[in-house]
DNA sequence: GCACATCGTCTGCGCGAGCGTACGATTAGC
DNA sequence: GCTAATCGTACGCTCGCGCAGACGATGTGC
Protein backbone atom coordinates (compact mmCIF):
# COMPACT_ATOMS: atom_id res chain seq x y z
CA UNK A 1 0.00 0.00 0.00
CA UNK A 2 1.55 3.13 -1.01
CA UNK A 3 1.99 5.77 1.42
CA UNK A 4 -0.86 8.44 1.44
CA UNK A 5 0.44 11.13 3.74
CA UNK A 6 4.28 11.51 3.58
CA UNK A 7 5.50 13.62 1.90
CA UNK A 8 5.94 12.68 -1.21
CA UNK A 9 2.23 11.91 -2.10
CA UNK A 10 2.47 14.50 -4.89
CA UNK A 11 3.37 14.53 -8.74
CA UNK A 12 6.17 11.79 -9.69
CA UNK A 13 9.55 13.05 -9.24
CA UNK A 14 10.00 12.25 -13.24
CA UNK A 15 6.77 14.41 -13.65
CA UNK A 16 8.71 17.55 -12.33
CA UNK A 17 11.79 16.97 -13.65
CA UNK A 18 11.19 16.15 -17.24
CA UNK A 19 9.25 18.98 -17.55
CA UNK A 20 11.07 21.79 -15.87
CA UNK A 21 14.22 20.16 -17.97
CA UNK A 22 12.30 21.14 -21.23
CA UNK A 23 11.23 24.14 -20.05
CA UNK A 24 14.83 24.83 -19.38
CA UNK A 25 16.20 24.07 -22.51
CA UNK A 26 13.35 25.87 -24.15
CA UNK A 27 13.79 29.48 -22.43
CA UNK A 28 17.61 28.89 -22.55
CA UNK A 29 17.92 28.46 -25.94
CA UNK A 30 16.37 31.70 -26.72
CA UNK A 31 19.15 33.42 -24.58
CA UNK A 32 21.51 31.21 -26.60
CA UNK A 33 20.33 32.23 -30.09
CA UNK A 34 20.86 35.84 -28.96
CA UNK A 35 23.98 34.72 -28.91
CA UNK A 36 24.33 32.84 -31.81
CA UNK A 37 25.09 29.57 -30.24
CA UNK A 38 23.05 26.40 -30.55
CA UNK A 39 22.84 24.04 -27.49
CA UNK A 40 25.37 21.64 -28.26
CA UNK A 41 27.55 24.58 -29.22
CA UNK A 42 27.23 25.83 -25.82
CA UNK A 43 27.74 22.58 -24.46
CA UNK A 44 30.74 21.74 -26.12
CA UNK A 45 32.65 25.14 -25.22
CA UNK A 46 31.31 24.26 -21.34
CA UNK A 47 33.18 21.40 -21.88
CA UNK A 48 36.30 23.00 -23.22
CA UNK A 49 35.94 25.68 -21.26
CA UNK A 50 36.44 23.41 -17.89
CA UNK A 51 40.01 21.41 -20.33
CA UNK A 52 40.78 21.36 -23.99
CA UNK A 53 39.99 17.45 -25.53
CA UNK A 54 43.04 15.88 -27.14
CA UNK A 55 40.33 13.95 -29.46
CA UNK A 56 36.83 14.95 -31.04
CA UNK A 57 35.66 11.39 -30.00
CA UNK A 58 36.69 12.21 -25.96
CA UNK A 59 34.70 15.32 -26.26
CA UNK A 60 31.78 13.59 -27.74
CA UNK A 61 31.66 10.84 -25.12
CA UNK A 62 32.10 13.63 -21.94
CA UNK A 63 29.24 15.28 -23.35
CA UNK A 64 27.08 12.56 -23.84
CA UNK A 65 27.14 13.45 -27.86
CA UNK A 66 27.29 11.17 -31.25
CA UNK A 67 30.84 11.46 -32.41
CA UNK A 68 28.93 12.40 -35.98
CA UNK A 69 27.10 14.41 -34.70
CA UNK A 70 29.33 17.06 -33.14
CA UNK A 71 31.37 17.51 -36.27
CA UNK A 72 29.02 20.16 -37.94
CA UNK A 73 29.43 21.79 -33.99
CA UNK A 74 32.85 21.90 -34.25
CA UNK A 75 33.12 22.95 -38.01
CA UNK A 76 30.51 25.97 -36.93
CA UNK A 77 32.73 27.01 -33.99
CA UNK A 78 35.91 26.37 -36.02
CA UNK A 79 34.44 28.58 -38.83
CA UNK A 80 33.65 31.50 -36.41
CA UNK A 81 37.00 31.32 -34.69
CA UNK A 82 35.63 30.36 -31.58
CA UNK A 83 37.86 27.08 -31.37
CA UNK A 84 40.76 25.48 -32.93
CA UNK A 85 41.15 22.58 -34.08
CA UNK A 86 44.98 22.08 -33.99
CA UNK A 87 46.72 18.51 -35.42
CA UNK A 88 47.90 16.76 -32.27
CA UNK A 89 51.83 16.35 -32.63
CA UNK A 90 51.39 12.99 -30.82
CA UNK A 91 48.88 11.20 -33.10
CA UNK A 92 48.24 12.81 -36.07
CA UNK A 93 44.99 10.98 -36.40
CA UNK A 94 43.17 13.35 -33.90
CA UNK A 95 42.54 17.08 -32.81
CA UNK A 96 43.29 19.16 -30.48
CA UNK A 97 40.28 20.81 -29.51
CA UNK A 98 40.97 24.10 -27.54
CA UNK A 99 38.96 27.37 -27.31
CA UNK A 100 40.61 30.48 -28.60
CA UNK A 101 40.53 33.80 -26.54
CA UNK A 102 37.44 34.94 -28.50
CA UNK A 103 35.92 31.54 -28.15
CA UNK A 104 36.56 31.99 -24.32
CA UNK A 105 34.97 35.76 -24.28
CA UNK A 106 31.87 34.45 -26.01
CA UNK A 107 31.47 31.61 -23.95
CA UNK A 108 31.70 33.62 -20.99
CA UNK A 109 29.24 36.12 -22.38
CA UNK A 110 26.71 33.10 -23.34
CA UNK A 111 27.31 31.52 -19.35
CA UNK A 112 26.86 34.65 -17.57
CA UNK A 113 23.31 35.01 -19.70
CA UNK A 114 22.59 31.88 -18.79
CA UNK A 115 23.48 32.24 -15.04
CA UNK A 116 21.43 35.29 -14.91
CA UNK A 117 18.44 33.47 -16.17
CA UNK A 118 19.14 30.50 -13.60
CA UNK A 119 19.38 33.19 -10.91
CA UNK A 120 16.29 35.11 -11.40
CA UNK A 121 14.76 31.72 -11.33
CA UNK A 122 15.96 30.26 -8.04
CA UNK A 123 15.71 34.15 -6.69
CA UNK A 124 11.94 33.29 -6.03
CA UNK A 125 13.00 30.83 -3.20
CA UNK A 126 14.68 31.37 0.18
CA UNK A 127 18.38 31.04 0.03
CA UNK A 128 18.40 28.48 2.63
CA UNK A 129 16.47 26.43 0.34
CA UNK A 130 18.25 27.30 -2.50
CA UNK A 131 21.17 25.82 -1.20
CA UNK A 132 19.95 23.10 -0.40
CA UNK A 133 18.03 22.68 -3.22
CA UNK A 134 21.36 23.08 -5.30
CA UNK A 135 23.03 20.87 -3.27
CA UNK A 136 20.66 17.93 -3.43
CA UNK A 137 20.26 18.35 -7.18
CA UNK A 138 23.88 18.19 -8.04
CA UNK A 139 24.13 14.78 -5.85
CA UNK A 140 21.10 13.29 -8.08
CA UNK A 141 22.61 14.22 -10.67
CA UNK A 142 25.81 13.07 -9.91
CA UNK A 143 24.21 9.64 -8.88
CA UNK A 144 25.17 6.02 -10.80
CA UNK A 145 22.21 5.42 -12.06
CA UNK A 146 24.13 2.45 -14.10
CA UNK A 147 23.74 0.49 -11.07
CA UNK A 148 20.59 1.76 -9.40
CA UNK A 149 19.16 2.12 -12.70
CA UNK A 150 18.83 -1.73 -13.20
CA UNK A 151 19.01 -2.86 -9.65
CA UNK A 152 16.12 -2.22 -7.24
CA UNK A 153 12.99 -2.79 -9.21
CA UNK A 154 12.04 -5.69 -7.13
CA UNK A 155 8.75 -5.94 -8.86
CA UNK A 156 6.37 -8.97 -8.43
CA UNK A 157 7.17 -11.05 -11.70
CA UNK A 158 3.77 -12.64 -11.06
CA UNK B 1 35.80 32.88 0.39
CA UNK B 2 37.57 29.91 -1.35
CA UNK B 3 35.87 27.78 -4.07
CA UNK B 4 32.82 26.54 -1.88
CA UNK B 5 31.24 28.34 -4.71
CA UNK B 6 28.99 31.49 -5.06
CA UNK B 7 26.31 29.43 -6.75
CA UNK B 8 28.44 30.73 -10.12
CA UNK B 9 31.04 27.91 -9.58
CA UNK B 10 28.75 25.02 -10.29
CA UNK B 11 27.61 23.68 -13.23
CA UNK B 12 24.10 25.60 -14.62
CA UNK B 13 20.68 24.72 -13.94
CA UNK B 14 20.12 22.52 -16.94
CA UNK B 15 23.11 20.57 -16.95
CA UNK B 16 22.15 18.92 -13.82
CA UNK B 17 18.23 19.24 -14.88
CA UNK B 18 18.06 17.87 -17.85
CA UNK B 19 20.30 14.96 -17.62
CA UNK B 20 18.71 13.71 -14.16
CA UNK B 21 15.46 13.74 -16.35
CA UNK B 22 16.84 11.75 -18.85
CA UNK B 23 18.28 8.86 -16.60
CA UNK B 24 14.58 9.16 -14.36
CA UNK B 25 13.06 8.25 -17.70
CA UNK B 26 15.15 5.48 -18.73
CA UNK B 27 15.14 3.95 -15.42
CA UNK B 28 11.22 4.35 -14.80
CA UNK B 29 10.84 2.91 -18.74
CA UNK B 30 12.42 -0.06 -17.65
CA UNK B 31 9.76 -0.13 -14.45
CA UNK B 32 7.28 0.17 -16.59
CA UNK B 33 7.99 -2.10 -19.22
CA UNK B 34 7.65 -4.74 -16.49
CA UNK B 35 3.85 -3.55 -16.21
CA UNK B 36 3.69 -3.60 -20.00
CA UNK B 37 2.62 0.29 -19.79
CA UNK B 38 4.91 3.21 -22.04
CA UNK B 39 5.33 6.30 -20.62
CA UNK B 40 2.84 7.79 -22.47
CA UNK B 41 0.67 4.96 -21.37
CA UNK B 42 1.74 6.11 -17.84
CA UNK B 43 1.32 9.76 -17.91
CA UNK B 44 -2.19 8.88 -19.81
CA UNK B 45 -3.33 7.00 -16.78
CA UNK B 46 -2.35 9.37 -14.03
CA UNK B 47 -4.04 11.84 -15.92
CA UNK B 48 -7.33 10.11 -15.74
CA UNK B 49 -6.68 8.49 -12.87
CA UNK B 50 -6.54 12.63 -11.42
CA UNK B 51 -9.86 13.02 -12.96
CA UNK B 52 -11.81 11.61 -16.16
CA UNK B 53 -11.39 13.92 -19.32
CA UNK B 54 -14.56 14.64 -21.52
CA UNK B 55 -12.27 14.28 -24.72
CA UNK B 56 -9.58 13.30 -26.30
CA UNK B 57 -8.51 16.92 -26.93
CA UNK B 58 -8.67 18.23 -23.70
CA UNK B 59 -6.57 14.61 -22.33
CA UNK B 60 -4.03 15.37 -24.81
CA UNK B 61 -4.01 19.07 -23.73
CA UNK B 62 -3.39 18.71 -20.44
CA UNK B 63 -0.76 16.17 -20.96
CA UNK B 64 0.88 18.27 -23.05
CA UNK B 65 0.48 15.93 -26.05
CA UNK B 66 -0.43 15.70 -29.54
CA UNK B 67 -4.02 14.66 -30.34
CA UNK B 68 -3.29 12.46 -33.13
CA UNK B 69 -0.18 10.63 -30.78
CA UNK B 70 -2.77 9.66 -28.15
CA UNK B 71 -4.92 7.53 -30.01
CA UNK B 72 -3.08 4.57 -30.44
CA UNK B 73 -2.17 4.60 -26.70
CA UNK B 74 -5.62 4.98 -26.21
CA UNK B 75 -6.74 2.03 -28.14
CA UNK B 76 -3.96 -0.25 -26.28
CA UNK B 77 -5.02 0.81 -23.18
CA UNK B 78 -8.93 0.54 -24.20
CA UNK B 79 -8.20 -3.24 -25.51
CA UNK B 80 -6.47 -3.93 -22.83
CA UNK B 81 -9.38 -2.74 -20.45
CA UNK B 82 -7.70 -0.06 -18.29
CA UNK B 83 -9.71 2.36 -19.88
CA UNK B 84 -13.03 3.05 -21.33
CA UNK B 85 -14.30 5.59 -24.42
CA UNK B 86 -17.53 5.73 -23.46
CA UNK B 87 -19.79 7.90 -26.18
CA UNK B 88 -20.56 11.14 -24.85
CA UNK B 89 -24.57 11.60 -24.43
CA UNK B 90 -23.99 14.74 -24.24
CA UNK B 91 -22.18 15.72 -27.23
CA UNK B 92 -21.77 12.49 -29.49
CA UNK B 93 -18.55 13.71 -31.29
CA UNK B 94 -16.70 13.12 -28.14
CA UNK B 95 -15.32 10.30 -25.93
CA UNK B 96 -15.47 10.28 -22.39
CA UNK B 97 -12.43 8.69 -21.16
CA UNK B 98 -11.89 7.23 -17.64
CA UNK B 99 -10.38 4.49 -15.63
CA UNK B 100 -12.01 0.95 -15.11
CA UNK B 101 -11.37 -0.59 -11.75
CA UNK B 102 -8.78 -3.16 -13.68
CA UNK B 103 -7.00 0.23 -15.17
CA UNK B 104 -7.23 1.77 -11.72
CA UNK B 105 -5.26 -1.30 -10.34
CA UNK B 106 -2.83 -1.26 -13.01
CA UNK B 107 -1.87 2.46 -12.42
CA UNK B 108 -1.59 1.59 -8.68
CA UNK B 109 0.55 -0.94 -9.23
CA UNK B 110 2.96 1.09 -11.33
CA UNK B 111 2.78 4.07 -9.62
CA UNK B 112 4.02 2.30 -6.29
CA UNK B 113 7.09 1.02 -8.33
CA UNK B 114 7.43 4.21 -9.34
CA UNK B 115 7.12 5.41 -6.08
CA UNK B 116 9.55 3.25 -4.64
CA UNK B 117 12.15 3.77 -7.27
CA UNK B 118 11.83 7.66 -6.36
CA UNK B 119 11.65 6.92 -2.80
CA UNK B 120 14.86 4.83 -2.84
CA UNK B 121 16.71 7.43 -4.78
CA UNK B 122 15.67 10.43 -2.30
CA UNK B 123 16.65 8.00 0.88
CA UNK B 124 19.54 8.75 -0.10
CA UNK B 125 19.94 12.46 1.11
CA UNK B 126 18.60 14.03 4.69
CA UNK B 127 15.10 14.00 5.88
CA UNK B 128 15.27 17.81 5.31
CA UNK B 129 16.84 18.33 2.59
CA UNK B 130 14.58 15.99 0.64
CA UNK B 131 11.40 18.11 1.54
CA UNK B 132 13.03 20.85 0.73
CA UNK B 133 13.95 19.97 -2.50
CA UNK B 134 11.23 17.98 -3.35
CA UNK B 135 9.41 21.62 -1.99
CA UNK B 136 11.29 23.37 -4.30
CA UNK B 137 11.48 21.60 -7.36
CA UNK B 138 7.89 21.37 -7.15
CA UNK B 139 7.84 25.43 -6.85
CA UNK B 140 9.96 25.79 -9.82
CA UNK B 141 7.85 23.38 -12.16
CA UNK B 142 4.61 24.79 -11.68
CA UNK B 143 6.26 28.33 -13.14
CA UNK B 144 4.46 30.51 -15.25
CA UNK B 145 7.45 29.60 -17.66
CA UNK B 146 4.99 31.04 -20.32
CA UNK B 147 5.96 34.48 -19.05
CA UNK B 148 9.44 34.19 -18.26
CA UNK B 149 10.42 32.09 -21.29
CA UNK B 150 9.79 35.34 -23.52
CA UNK B 151 10.67 37.92 -21.05
CA UNK B 152 14.31 36.26 -20.44
CA UNK B 153 16.33 37.96 -22.20
CA UNK B 154 14.49 41.20 -20.78
CA UNK B 155 14.40 42.80 -17.06
CA UNK B 156 13.46 41.15 -13.93
CA UNK B 157 10.35 43.65 -14.21
CA UNK B 158 11.29 44.81 -10.83
C1' DG C 1 56.02 -5.64 -43.65
C1' DC C 2 51.64 -7.05 -41.92
C1' DA C 3 47.19 -7.21 -39.55
C1' DC C 4 44.44 -4.66 -36.56
C1' DA C 5 42.68 -0.78 -34.03
C1' DT C 6 41.67 4.21 -33.75
C1' DC C 7 40.24 8.87 -35.39
C1' DG C 8 37.52 11.90 -38.29
C1' DT C 9 34.29 12.21 -41.89
C1' DC C 10 30.38 10.96 -44.72
C1' DT C 11 26.13 8.48 -45.67
C1' DG C 12 22.11 6.11 -44.75
C1' DC C 13 18.49 3.79 -41.73
C1' DG C 14 15.13 3.87 -38.13
C1' DC C 15 12.65 5.89 -34.41
C1' DG C 16 9.96 9.14 -32.10
C1' DA C 17 7.92 13.57 -31.86
C1' DG C 18 5.62 17.73 -33.53
C1' DC C 19 2.78 19.89 -37.19
C1' DG C 20 -0.45 20.30 -40.75
C1' DT C 21 -4.08 18.40 -43.62
C1' DA C 22 -8.14 15.86 -44.94
C1' DC C 23 -12.25 13.43 -44.05
C1' DG C 24 -16.57 11.54 -41.80
C1' DA C 25 -19.53 12.32 -38.01
C1' DT C 26 -21.62 15.50 -35.20
C1' DT C 27 -23.00 19.95 -33.03
C1' DA C 28 -24.12 24.93 -33.04
C1' DG C 29 -25.56 29.38 -35.14
C1' DC C 30 -28.63 31.53 -38.35
C1' DG D 1 -31.83 23.58 -44.22
C1' DC D 2 -27.38 25.83 -44.74
C1' DT D 3 -22.83 26.89 -43.18
C1' DA D 4 -19.20 26.96 -39.78
C1' DA D 5 -16.98 24.78 -36.03
C1' DT D 6 -15.51 20.69 -33.27
C1' DC D 7 -14.07 15.80 -32.34
C1' DG D 8 -11.67 11.59 -33.52
C1' DT D 9 -8.95 9.37 -36.88
C1' DA D 10 -5.63 8.61 -40.52
C1' DC D 11 -2.00 10.15 -43.39
C1' DG D 12 2.15 12.46 -44.72
C1' DC D 13 5.86 15.61 -43.87
C1' DT D 14 9.80 17.34 -41.44
C1' DC D 15 13.42 17.43 -37.67
C1' DG D 16 16.55 15.82 -34.52
C1' DC D 17 18.77 12.11 -32.59
C1' DG D 18 21.11 7.61 -32.04
C1' DC D 19 23.21 3.84 -34.49
C1' DA D 20 25.79 1.42 -37.87
C1' DG D 21 28.67 0.97 -41.82
C1' DA D 22 32.12 2.53 -44.94
C1' DC D 23 36.29 4.91 -46.21
C1' DG D 24 41.08 7.20 -45.95
C1' DA D 25 44.61 8.47 -42.86
C1' DT D 26 47.19 7.18 -39.11
C1' DG D 27 49.09 4.61 -35.02
C1' DT D 28 50.27 0.01 -32.57
C1' DG D 29 51.56 -4.85 -31.94
C1' DC D 30 53.91 -8.72 -33.86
Amino acid sequence: MPDCGDDDSRRDLAAMVVPLGRALIAAEQRILDAQQLSMWSYVVLTALADEPARTQAALAAAIGADKTRIIAVLDDLQARGLIVRGPDPADRRGHLLSLTPAGRRAFGRARAAIRAYERRLLDTMPVTDRSTFLRALARLSAMPWHELTGAGSEEPTR
